[in-house]
DNA sequence: TGATAAAATGTAAAGGCTTGCATTTTGTAA
DNA sequence: TTACAAAATGCAAGCCTTTACATTTTATCA
């Protein structure tokens, strides 16, 4: 039953148009170089024989896939999912499509998707973050191919990046913090050894801390993995083991969501008996009973300008350079002035 | 600085490892049909080279891309993002690039991004639902595209899909919300017209009147878009307008949250004077407080089961058929019996 | 009207890989 | 050894488009 009678090529268009494939190649690549009524014949031609051009032979021939590769840790974090979502959308108002592959935050497998989606023909790559081997950005420069970093704004770096400084945003949460009396406080982070994202932030509370004339090295830090259910359990830790912290700052929302409900469980009361402190501002963070006071990030902002940035480069040779957004914390119910007395 | 190289090709590797083009491919694309020895000499030549294969051109030889694409209404919906990480998953391991677009829920916008990634060269389709024009059936046909629907299994429907029942799956909950004497009841629904999800949740519930011998019309049904401020403003209206029903069902669990929001700003109590039920068992469910009564879609495993019958049927030709998962009630904080009294 | 410039179109050469078929090498059994 | 089958390898024809460059047509102006 498999019919399936072969493709309609530009030679069949050009025959049936009574034209050279070259004629009816520029009148799909550059309609206004060619004459307006030979424009309409082929363009008939087209319609009728439902044709569309041969990817592989358009990328073969044209040195280009009109394609830009987009990895990131995973697609279940919601801030991801946002940010190339409005990628996404600022990519196809320009003609170009989206090829994503996720990582599950393992280095060894963000190589490989990147080596597969440069073999794929991707014109550029979006990636999280700037820790990698740097093999990888030498491989990619062999390659030709420009690779964009997000999620990360960080004025040591050379390389071009859309993203927020990390580190700042955090530091302007910790003094809030701390200016509300608290003296004991933790981390809950995600793996500070390959996330320059969460090792930004780790730094930030620390700067604060010493802004506050306190000795950094007194932040409890404990680290663990992505989930509600590792932020309840690292919370657990933190509040059965001897010095109970007065607040808690989570790497993100995901994790503060666990702390929060591990608190609950535990019967510590937030923000009374600590104050809980998230990263992202997903919705959950509104949701959060009592609503999380955390830090916005402005992910779909970061992920359109991220695409408008690459397109330009793409398009026009406009080259790529650092676009800072901001982060701002956000006081919500899960922050209260620590008690005096302890 | 551009001294970009041209990449090596086959012919590169050939000339290195002293055997023809076609002995290289082989080698890449079926080792085990080239001597031992040789294989290794080309092995060499390619770690030598760094040569990667050129994807435009091995499509158009091979005339396949081991490309599937997706198409979703959106990735900021966590119920897409899970399924399609699963799914990425899943064709990673058998060598399957994913390639995804979003429609925002917008017909044309579907249509649109089909073609795209059938003139992309995608191999295969995933899309959300059956509901679509024909036409566009009659478009992938004709191109000789194979499609999997997901997110929904109609017994009805002749087309494949991976997925669960969703009139069943609500039936059922249903029947439980009317056991505890629930009869006046409301439903805030996505657009029932467009989507076939929502619709088959819509007469679920119906269903489950018949049964328990209520008028299927009696149901109060408002419809808005996705988001959790539309569940919040359509619960508002139901709630301030004559008959205040005394159980809500939400089409998903984002609107849910959305109801249980405004419900807490209106002071009306969850789950004492209305019960709130959702769909999905997102993370957010399980957050919510008093966590959300909903029901609980494996997003996982139909995003693996797809890209195993996909895998199944572009590799050794296994027709796709229909495979139902099951969708199942989770009873939370949201619901209780109606008073007795009203 | 003729000369010349500009616009439109055509020609044909890549571009890098796969694969059917032909040829050579290796292995096996008598 | 020889004869033959099987395995390994090579040859070369596609696959379909883009794009210099060449050629033809059209437009312009004196």
């Amino acid at each position: 039953m498999n019919f399936k009678r072969p493709t309609p090529t530009l030679h069949d268009v050009a025959l049936k148009a009574g034209v050279s494939t070259a004629t009816v190649s520029r009148c799909v690549n550059f309609p206004d170089r060619v004459n307006t009524r030979t424009r309409e014949k082929v363009m008939n031609a087209i319609n009728d024989l439902d044709y569309s051009p041969n990817f592989g032979a358009k990328a073969m021939a044209a040195r280009r896939t009109n394609t830009i590769g987009a990895i990131i840790p995973t697609m279940e974090n919601a801030i991801f999912a946002r940010g190339l979502q409005a990628f996404q959308e600022a990519l196809r108002l320009h003609g170009y499509t989206m090829l994503v592959a996720s990582t599950s935050y393992r280095p060894e497998i963000e190589e490989e998707q990147i080596r597969a989606l440069v073999g794929r023909g991707a014109d550029a790559l979006l990636l999280i973050g700037h820790d990698r081997d740097p093999e990888i950005y030498k491989f990619l420069e062999r390659q030709g191919v420009p690779a964009l970093v997000v999620w990360a704004y960080d004025p040591t770096e050379t390389r071009p990046s859309v993203g927020f400084n990390n580190r700042a945003a955090m530091t302007e949460m910790a003094a809030e913090v701390l200016r509300l009396g608290h003296r004991n406080i933790a981390l809950i982070s995600a793996n500070t050894e390959q996330n320059d994202r969460a090792r930004a932030r780790l730094v930030g509370i620390q700067d604060a801390m010493a802004d506050a004339g306190q000795d950094p090295a007194d932040l409890q830090v404990i680290e663990t993995a992505y989930g509600i259910e590792n932020g309840a359990i690292a919370f657990e830790q933190i509040m059965t083991a001897g010095r109970r912290p007065t607040a808690v700052f989570c790497g993100n929302d995901v994790l503060a969501v666990g702390a929060l409900r591990s608190a609950r469980e535990l019967g510590i009361a937030v923000p009374d008996d600590v104050s809980i402190i998230g990263f992202d501002d997903i919705e959950l963070a509104q949701v959060a009973d009592p609503p999380l006071t955390t830090v916005h990030v402005p992910h779909r902002a970061m992920g359109q300008r991220a695409a408008l940035a690459l397109i330009g480069l793409l398009q026009n040779g406009e080259p790529l350079h650092a676009i800072e957004v901001f982060a701002k914390p956000v006081f919500r119910g899960t922050l209260a002035a620590a008690k005096t007395a302890q």
